[in-house]
DNA sequence: TTGAAAGCGCTAACAG
DNA sequence: CTGTTAGCGCTTTCAA
């Protein structure tokens, strides 16, 4: 274990280089106007010269701006995270705040509602300015900083939030493939919450205006993973009235879903229709995913708020919702090819 | 602008509000063995209750371990940085580690050799226990906690460093317009830099290869934005003698091109043959991508040499290449068919 | 097993 | 215009 033996260059021996005091190298650092001409110019040259750059824990703990705003996300490795996080990247580069990321890299590896406040406190109030949790499952947060949810899994009290339109989206989704002809829909849930609940009430509701009889042996409690998206698939097919559409609570559980299938000799589109929530079909060559895309607005968006709060106007509860643009036929058959291909 | 007024719940609060000191609460924080297990019992019950969580910033500042990995990169909006950013990610998932990302949204902020040394100093030494830069231009980084570096646009002194084998790649990408029978091959130039002039010297060694004469014209000087693509388009196509090809640094240039190209009423691939270096083909539904992709790969192994470098195992002058892999067909065609429908 | 006290590097009064 | 000083919230000796 590699010990943090000598300290980098300090503001300390900033001051010693140049022969000021401590607190004149501050007051250059954050461009105070109450320094001399000349003293600054020196100042400027040692830390140069020194390669100091201020401490970004201590001036934190310090001052009250640090220009950084925090971003909490589950990962930043699939579709979902990287699409918000080009959203809030875009409005980061022409804005003055730097941004600052947090992940554990997987939200297996602990993020309940407790773990996420955590995290907020670990970094706003003092590290960041202001911080956006990106699909949060606590309800209310406790921060001296401005916070903003993105997509929250649940009814988030007191902070403002930027979401997607579950319901109208899972609407869409359903609906397209009652018009294909499909009669017994399968549905794989994701994680119980919000966002989960309205796209439940939108299954049903589309059941109901197409007269389908709710079957519940064709709902699949799923959790937003791969993973039961396979298990899902390979439950559902074996039922005896299998279904012949599986509309999936994500991407994430749509690809399980093909991966399952495909062992199974059902063909996709031909023998199963298959839909997924967050589809991101756009995106084939991702670097040009427009800014119109929801996902990405949904970041922008955010960041701007976040920076209107942070900047002393008062955010009433806003709450800014973004329609969900399914462009289902293009992304499932770009799913199942896309699934051939591996 | 809002000032931070109250703090948040500190370590002291917990402290009184246990009847303890603040040492004692620290030792529980860092599970210290020498804790009456009764004591235990009680502070964690008060931390739970009040929602205490330890200040990153006031942790880092005094102890030497923080479980933080830093990665420092130019944006998390573009192909690349995010390929990169996903392999660094599924690492992180499965080690100790959190990963905290800093960007400034743009290497056009202010992203020059000068300022990665502050980003380094900024974490580095304190918020982080090692950090990886994403293609640097700083020839070497003091830092008391260990580096990686990825891809960097120069050669690296001092520290470990995973790239992308330049000249191959171009070699790859330059000999398959050859094949397709260009003679006028254009190449439009990254910034100058190690990978710059890896891929100028395979352009050259190719056509000299194939006996096709050097012509200076036909060698624009680009910067890996996608203007320089579009002006650089722009330039060669109006030359009397214009290039049937083109070879881009990477996939943004390339898009520009694209774009350029389009208005001109030329057409790709169909009257002019189009490559850029960094291409993702396999992106086309990107949540697919698979681990074996270079760029994911490239995060993945950076991971892994700087955990072990924190960990103690003494990291000699490593030098990991992963080769490119280009599909260069694939990747031509999907970008004139997406630029189209934009 | 615990507490008191000394800072980590920095900023922000307050004096000069 | 500049220096002195008092902490920010935390960890870590050193005593008790």
């Amino acid at each position: 274990m590699t010990k943090k033996t000598r300290r980098l260059v300090t503001i300390h021996d900033v001051a010693k280089a140049s022969g000021v005091s401590v607190s004149t190298i501050s007051r250059v650092l954050n461009q105070k106007s109450d320094v001399a001409e000349e003293t600054q110019q020196r100042v400027l040259e040692v830390i140069q010269q020194l390669g100091y750059s201020s401490n970004l824990a201590a001036r934190s703990m310090r001052s009250s701006r640090t220009y950084m705003i925090g971003l909490i996300v589950p990962d930043v490795e699939y579709a979902y995270s990287l699409e918000v996080l080009k959203g809030v990247n875009h409005a980061i580069a022409t804005s003055d705040y730097d941004l600052l990321i947090y992940t554990t890299g997987s939200f297996q590896k602990q993020d309940t509602a407790v773990h996420e406040q955590q995290y907020v406190s670990r970094l706003n109030g003092t590290v960041t300015d202001g911080v956006i949790v990106v699909t949060p499952s606590a309800r209310s947060f406790s921060s001296t900083a401005p916070i903003v949810s993105i997509d929250p899994h649940v009814i988030v009290e007191n902070y403002p939030t930027v979401y997607v339109d579950h319901y109208q989206g899972a609407v869409e989704a359903v609906r397209y493939l009652v018009e294909l002809g499909h009669r017994r829909i399968a549905y794989i849930t994701g994680r119980s919450g919000m966002q989960n609940s309205e796209r439940y009430r939108a299954y049903c509701d589309v059941l109901a205006e197409a007269g389908i009889p709710y079957d519940p042996d064709l709902v699949h409690e799923g959790d937003y993973s791969i993973d039961c998206g396979t298990v899902g698939a390979r439950v559902l097919l074996a039922l005896p009235d299998r279904p012949t559409a599986i509309f999936a609570a994500n991407d994430q559980t749509a690809i399980g879903v093909s991966e399952a299938v495909e062992q199974l000799g059902v063909r996709i589109p031909d023998d199963l229709s298959l839909i997924g929530f967050d589809n991101i079909p756009e995106a084939r060559f991702y670097q040009l995913t427009s800014v119109d895309h929801p996902l990405m607005q949904m970041g922008m968006m955010a960041v701007e708020l976040l920076i209107k709060a942070i900047e002393g106007q008062t955010i009433e509860e806003t709450i800014t919702k973004i329609p969900t643009r399914l462009v289902v036929r293009k992304s499932c058959q770009a799913l199942a090819e896309n699934v051939k291909s591996l």
